[in-house]
DNA sequence: GTAGGGGCCGTACCGTGGTACGGAGTCAAG
DNA sequence: CTTGACTCCGTACCACGGTACGGCCCCTAC
């Protein structure tokens, strides 16, 4: 038989077994039922979409908790494409937050690069000095 | 008597006592040894300058791995200025990198947004969609 | 029919940066 | 001398996103 395995279906969606196990487990994903007449689980193509799926939403910086949100949302019958749209929205400012944060932190450490001499005794690290000296 | 317990460097550090106990878990931060004649522990001046140290360098963007780093170059006989600098420097590329993986994320975030309906049914979604089908 | 490679399942563990808790000891004020 | 606040210590727990392990079962190929 040539059918999908958890293994099979891991390597379809690019993951590992134990990811797929990870998802079912914090309900990401249905786990397919056993066959009664024994054997292993079957995949179907579902899962590897719906795996593939959460790994975009991650890439484009959602949590696990937050692609649960979107995919459960496919399922409430008073969800529309506005709500979609405000969850993308709300992390857009997430991720522009989180830009100027790491913004500010590049600018002191720039700042702190200017000045530092490069070597030396560690006495004159004027780098190691910022940090020891409230500003 | 006036000493320095625990607590009292923690609010001088702005951190909470359990903070510090774990920096010395952690050995970030050395324990003062307990009076041999019974009682508190006293914290020295510098467990709060350190404490301090430890907090802005991850204002920087340091782990406390790295800042354990920083923090014993200090001791290093042979460390200079210039191992602080490689250190600096690599924290800024980093931090390059973080803000290039968030811009990218947000330009991701940005085209989803542009040709979203905002309204009616999810099946129209573009959102959705994106997320559901290979690009 | 048996050996090896998977699947299944519960559970433990990883790193990150803390936070919380319980029970015992200690200290200072009233 | 008692009460309440604080310390000390070990340990457990939190979120996050997995990873790993051990013991058993199952399936297939030789």
């Amino acid at each position: 038989m040539n059918a999908t395995t958890i293994s099979k279906a891991a390597k379809a969606a690019g993951v590992g077994v134990e990811t797929i196990r990870f998802y079912e487990r914090k309900g990401l994903i249905a786990q397919p039922p056993k066959p009664r007449d024994g054997g292993y689980r079957v995949y179907p193509d579902d899962t590897v979409r719906r795996v593939r799926f959460i790994r975009r939403a991650q890439e484009l910086g959602f949590s696990l908790r937050e692609v649960a949100d979107l995919l459960s949302l496919r399922l409430a019958s008073h969800a529309d494409a506005g709500d979609v749209r405000r969850r993308a929205m709300a992390k857009l400012q997430d991720v522009d937050e989180k830009i100027e944060r790491l913004q500010h932190i590049r600018q002191e450490l720039t700042e702190l690069l200017a000045h530092c001499p490069g070597e030396g005794a560690l006495q004159c690290c004027s780098i190691l000095g910022a940090l020891e000296h409230n500003e």
